[in-house]
DNA sequence: CTAATGTCTTTTATCCAAAAAGAACAGAGC
DNA sequence: GCTCTGTTCTTTTTGGATAAAAGACATTAG
């Protein structure tokens, strides 16, 4: 059966939302609720049910209100937290990158479903994603074969980032000057600073700073296809570098600095300005995450 | 249960097979008609066992021999020659491109299965196989939202076709003279000529020629997101043409003349000749795609 | 009349079962 | 010794069941 995830997720979002209530305080309307939490109004009611079955919320004739402030031990916690989708897809990752599947290897779909603890449909789906990522293939017998994180994936991976990127470099320099994505662009550039100047504590926070600025340069030539390419390469340096931290201040540092060269060279209007600087950029990418696959199978 | 596909499709491969043997032969080895068919052996034997029950072939001791010619009727015919996926995928289609799909609209999966007389989890399969092709689009509450072959979906595709084709090209030019490549170029030119001098009857071979075409350009910078965008395209060709035949004649013939300078540019050496014969075809494509779209829902 | 709640229906996510197809193993024939 | 056949086991495909979540409709408070 369906898991329970939305349900115990907007439970504790819910909490978060009643510890900002003051005491007797009405709560808001299920329709405002359901539409503040994101979710159908069937799960708010649940919801509201549940809290008023364990005394945090009361009922005052036909509206509600907060009878007791939540507290930690209120909070539902378990596995099924995360959607089964991301846990599955988190779990093939690491199987993946791990030394129980070598490229070219057939994969066993049914043996993966009794390892990771779910049906093999769950398994199923999760491949027929990753093979549209181009880390697996399904050959004529029915079969997944690993394709794997190997160079050569990596290869063509920022081979296709580069003619897009490039593309859309030569289209973001000829940009008018009041078209909103140079005011993004400022914002970035400003939380590039604020993360250089504290790197030692927050250089963690890199890995999404990056992403939110690729997307930004992707976003004058929209494209689903490029969209999809820049989703593969957000998940897979997601992936990748969680599980390789090797000179991770370092790399970040560096990375920072390319940025704020290329967000000049965009800004100085000069189309080979900005693609050098992006092409160093994404070479040293590249390299990066070249240096790091060769490295880790050992 | 799994449809009889593989079964029923080799059934009749096997008696084309036996159609060219004398009566009375004896029948290959089990593993080596397994080979030749492309299945495994246990569907080989299955198919066997019919034919031994049907008496086609009949065992003389331990091998088996023809024991009449197989007649028309013998060949298995039905709704499941066809793959389920690929029947589905069919349908899908059609529904995509039919009046009942709307840009933008939701796509009910329950109702589709009904339609398409399937299981959901048959046309779940096939959902998530189209949203990676980017006709489709998952939203936050699990449902699907039809993108559809809007006409920003043909702009979107042979933009990066374009971009993915230029590179490939000036890859082309620069190849030594004796690389394969150049073979088969010469021979696909070959053919080219071949449909030209009969295009009267054979137009409507140029689809696949095409396909083959722009796969030898792209095998020379190989990349498998590119393979992918590929098959995105063949697929949208093969079906959209299949439903839409206005000037379909003259279209090829434009197509094969457009090829050949394709061809001769590429030859020349140089890259700016190249370039523009691929240019000018890869717009003329364009334009004949979103022409035919613009035309067709109304 | 508007917007909330109570109730009911529809759709989706997940698992499970059964049949088809593939693969592996053991014994038999040449 | 090698390859073929008979047999058994494993994996994949498809349909179906069930609970979760979403959505629709009717009713009622203000």
């Amino acid at each position: 059966m369906k898991t329970k995830t939305v349900y115990k997720r907007t439970y504790n979002q819910c909490l978060d939302f009643l510890a900002g209530l003051e005491l007797r305080q009405s709560l808001p309307s299920e329709p405002s609720m359901a539409a503040r939490l994101g979710v159908s109004r069937t799960t708010v009611r649940a919801i509201l049910a549940a809290l008023s079955h364990s005394g945090i919320v009361a009922a005052q004739g036909r509206s509600k209100l907060l009878a007791r402030a939540p507290l930690k031990g209120d909070y539902l916690s378990g596995g099924d937290l995360e959607p089964l989708t991301d846990r599955v897809e988190r779990q093939f990752m690491a199987w993946m990158v791990g030394p129980d599947c070598s490229p070219g290897h057939v994969v066993n779909g049914l043996d993966l479903a009794r390892q990771f603890g779910v049906s093999t449909s769950s398994v199923r789906d999760c491949l027929s994603r990753f093979s549209l990522f181009g880390l697996l293939e399904k050959q004529s017998n029915g079969r997944w074969r690993a394709l794997g994180l190997t160079v050569d994936f990596v290869a063509e991976l920022f081979d296709m980032r580069e003619v897009m990127e490039f593309r859309a470099v030569e289209r973001f320099v000829a940009l008018p000057a009041d078209h909103p994505a140079w005011h993004e662009l400022a914002a970035l550039e400003e939380e590039h600073h604020a993360l250089l100047g504290d790197l030692e504590r927050r250089f963690r926070d890199f890995s999404d700073l990056d992403h939110r600025f690729h997307r930004l340069i992707g976003s004058v030539a929209p494209n689903r296809f490029f969209g999809n390419i820049q989703g593969v390469m957000s998940l897979i340096f997601h992936y990748h570098y969680q599980w390789n931290k090797k000179d991770e201040r370092l790399r970040n540092e560096i990375a920072l600095t390319e940025h704020l060269a290329y967000i000049a060279g965009l800004r100085s209007g000069k189309p080979e300005q900005a693609l050098s600087a992006c092409r160093l950029h994404l070479e040293t990418a590249r390299t990066t995450m070249l240096d790091s696959i060769v490295v880790s199978p050992a």
